[in-house]
DNA sequence: TGATATGCTTGCACTTTGCAATTAACTATG
DNA sequence: CATAGTTAATTGCAAAGTGCAAGCATATCA
């Protein structure tokens, strides 16, 4: 059968207009300089600078709590872990009690690492902020609240149960 | 120097309650189910998708509106829509009067498809919206315009700009 | 008719990712 | 106190994705 270009009618749904994509995009747009940053800087990745943030805020964590954290899976979190190692801003020790748990933390240079990054993101998140007024704010902040809980079991259920909700496509 | 755990002081960036984090959280957690479905089920990258989409509303696109339209480079968009030809989901003609210019269809099977994935788009995100009220979808809309606008600049300026912003770290 | 610019594509090196298999450490059982 | 089973983390390798230089076709200008 010869391919033809199509008229047809669509599923109503419009890139530009769908929410996971504007929120992707955001996301991915504010993400890039921040990301070339700290690659330039320190020849960090995207996983990388994650569990520095992690680690940042507690001490000792093992890998599978900043996997948690930060939304990795085990094999990125030790591989970012392996990278900042060698690049001097974690140090692996192994659990005092059970010692499968390797408690990582984080080292002073990467403290320092961490500062300059934070102080680029918060600028950046500022900007953001700033487009916005009080109200809301407050508002997008407890709706964003939601939709991370309504995400992640999204996430979870699987595609099969999307296909039930909407009518078996 | 030995490399020691390091006791100290942060700015304040915590990132689960970093904004740009949030939004990428959302986004990332509900575009896997999709992206595992067309994956599966068409062989469709992520790039593959966002091209079929915008092909699907407007007829006969070349490469750099696609690009504009899904915030993809060049080379993504070639590859993704020489993907889309090979599954039989577009297909490309040489522009009219300027013959640089190809224009991309899509065909009746990719809107078959994207029908398909459009459905399971539309009930990720009507999940999304069940759990927020009447106006704070119209308050969220509105301030994700902005967002969008300002985050292309931030993109647009690059990470010097923000470390003038942040008071030169 | 060059010379230059533009839109797009290709090839190639490099990086990232997904997954199976492995190691190491702990736990429970006969 | 073996030993079989579980759990946390790591490693190796193939596949997929990305970035960039160079290339090709077309168009425009001098």
């Amino acid at each position: 059968m010869k391919q033809t270009a199509a008229p047809a009618f669509d599923d109503g749904l419009k890139l530009s207009a769908w929410l996971p994509y504007r929120l992707f995009l955001v996301a991915a747009q504010v993400a890039r300089p921040l990301e070339r940053f700290y690659g330039e800087t320190f020849g960090l990745s995207q996983a990388g600078w994650r569990i520095l943030a992690v680690i940042a805020e507690r001490d000792a964590a093992n890998a599978s709590e900043i996997g948690r954290a930060c939304a990795l899976d085990p094999f990125a979190v030790s591989r970012g872990i392996g990278q900042l190692t060698e690049l001097g801003f974690a140090v692996r020790r192994s659990g005092k009690s059970d010692r499968r748990f390797a408690a990582v933390s984080i080292t002073r240079s990467g403290r320092a690492a961490f500062n300059r990054i934070a102080a680029l993101g918060s600028a950046i998140e500022a900007r953001l902020l700033a487009r916005l007024s009080e109200s809301e704010r407050t508002i997008l902040d407890s709706a964003l609240t939601r939709l991370e809980g309504e995400s992640a079991r999204i996430d979870a259920d699987g595609w099969r149960a999307l296909r039930d909700d909407a009518g078996a496509p």
